[in-house]
DNA sequence: CATGACGGTATCCTTTTCGACACTATGTGC
DNA sequence: GCACATAGTGTCGAAAAGGATACCGTCATG
């Protein structure tokens, strides 16, 4: 069931960044778009760029981010399955908003080097 | 207890992206820092220009971005309390974010207007 | 004396989110 | 005959997030 992650904004001037901020929330989403900024891609193109996300919650992820208008889902009706995911106009409108996201997690999000399989 | 959202960040490039968006994802942060970007407020200020945002959920999320040195709370030993919140530094280093958030936003958000009160 | 403003806490409860894991169908390669 | 790849789905359960409500002490005001 795609809930509504942005169901009422009756709020203050102001509240049109919450509202953005819900399209993009949720714990991959950002990544997600980042990547697909490079291009459609299929399904476990996408898993295998990011590794730490389950299987579930990419679906989940993928499925909210459609049912929001942002992305594309392209079924070919192939034997071995095929789904292609694509940004949309909208999708790709977010362009400026994961770009400066990026500048600043680059700048401010320390991230930790890959240790510990190689540590072990 | 100040939960740690931005715990481990060894996935593949984009991953700044998620790291980014765990400082100001949250219910009400996004607005907050929208509104301080205005000028160093006091508590309820702030919580008359969020009215949707109870005390403590203002409270909580206040908490989270001072932990996250994303603002400063300066505390006047008053006897009526008078609390101010700023921007630090880097808290003002996320305006890029916020400012294309509040374009994409204004672009892409359908706000309810103020019907429920007025229409009864 | 009661009330309200200030800036919070404490407690309780419900909803949402997330992760782990197993399971599905079909076709190909060995 | 078995495993593997594809793109998922279902179920379970723990944890976190969020909302409602009540309460705190102090001072000024009516």
């Amino acid at each position: 069931m795609p809930r509504i992650r942005h169901e009422r904004f009756d709020c203050s001037p102001g509240c049109t960044v919450e509202g953005a901020l819900r399209y993009i929330d949720g714990k991959w989403k950002g990544v997600v778009l980042y990547h697909l900024f490079e291009g459609t891609m299929r399904f476990n193109e996408i898993r295998r760029r990011i590794p730490n996300c389950t299987q579930r919650m990419l679906t989940n992820q993928l499925r909210e981010l459609e049912t929001d208008g942002l992305i594309a889902r392209k079924v070919y009706a192939q034997v071995p399955p095929k789904v292609e995911y694509s940004l949309t106009p909208r999708g790709r409108s977010l362009e400026p908003v994961i770009t400066a996201l990026k500048i600043w997690g680059d700048a401010n999000v320390t991230l930790v080097p890959e240790v510990s399989q190689a540590a072990a």
